[in-house]
DNA sequence: GCCTCCATGTAATTGGTTACATGATTCT
DNA sequence: AGAATCATGTAACCAATTACATGGAGGC
């Protein structure tokens, strides 16, 4: 009995696709999985080996340069539809460290609490801009069992939501702010 | 010099409240915290022992039961802002496992895509719930520098976001089959 | 007396990152 | 000739989880 991780699952969901090299795949992880599931090439090739002596994964030499492609069995395929149909998806986000730091935002002036949350609303902004522009360009097709575009929605509407968050979050600490000191301003962080 | 990881400004920013125990801390990463960060008593009470011996924190024993007592120093509180102001929070959600599977929902079923974003939708649907539930009792209030309400905000948003989302992509899914087979169903996953 | 909750710790293991190491091909 | 990119791998390390281990206090 193989291992069932979310990881394996990926490089299975990938090369159902298409056959990929470890070369490939990391750059997949490093662009299009970026914000969902990250992973290095020093982790990636182990993986692909051991998947490959599971039987999960058949490999050819490709090209010069000593490519190693890899493509779904059977057996793959079986283990993918196993691990989206019969298993339930791990916890989500689990760390989020500006989250994290707005717990905290009380320990601070209004000015510093003011900068962290439109730093953030800067940060979500752009990350939205890149996301409505690789919608724009074409977008991801729904080639070979690829719903790219089903996650890349979720991304722009995250993405909106946070920005829609700091905004919201600007005006809860100037009031929070004004509550705490009905008189006035002129504190410190901590 | 000291680590400075969110998981030390977590704890400084617990214990700058109000003094904890690890005991205490523990409940805290899991139940409040357990969406943004979680730890287990297990990386906690080592953490603090290491905080301690770097001035951070200070440590009384409390009760009988052997309790400990960790209550944050002016050197703890310096560095819980140095935190804060001085460092960009570390990437977000690099682990989304839903999200993952979602790229390869047309390796399934019309009905099995269909069945995964139906159960994403009410586990979404029923966070959201929780959520306000503990904003509607009360919620965290703002004493001692603690904005607890901003990132539940945060967590009602998102939850509702991914409640829309999943309506969304039922649609999305059986707009694809229906161009994938124009005909109509009836074909297995994978 | 037994169960539950309070309370603290260590050890073993896993998952993942960073750093180290090498070589081939193409472009300028 | 040298730089950039393609391409694969291992080793060392770190963060975090699971499992192991123990004991006290209070309620039933």
């Amino acid at each position: 009995m193989s291992r069932r991780t979310p990881f394996r699952g990926a490089l299975l969901g990938l090369v159902a696709r298409k056959p990929m090299s470890g070369y490939d795949l990391a750059k997949v992880f490093d662009s299009t999985l970026a914000n969902v599931w990250s992973a290095k090439h020093s982790q990636i090739y182990p993986e692909l080996a051991s998947m490959h002596e599971d039987g999960l994964l058949e490999m050819r030499e490709a090209g010069s340069r000593r490519r190693k492609e890899y493509a779904i069995t059977d057996r793959g395929r079986e283990e993918l539809a196993h691990w989206l149909t019969e298993t339930l998806p791990t916890a989500g986000i689990v760390r989020n460290d500006a989250l994290l730091r707005s717990f905290f935002l009380g320990y601070l002036s209004l000015e510093d609490a003011q900068e962290f949350l439109r730093r953030e609303r800067e940060r979500h902004a752009h990350q939205l801009e890149v996301y409505r522009a690789d919608m724009a360009s074409g977008g991801p097709g729904a080639e070979d069992g690829w719903t790219g575009g089903i996650p890349l929605e979720a991304g722009i509407r995250y993405e909106r939501m946070m920005v829609d968050w700091a905004e919201w979050a600007l005006d809860e600490v100037a009031r929070l702010d004004r509550e705490r000191t009905p008189a006035g301003r002129a504190r410190r962080s901590v």
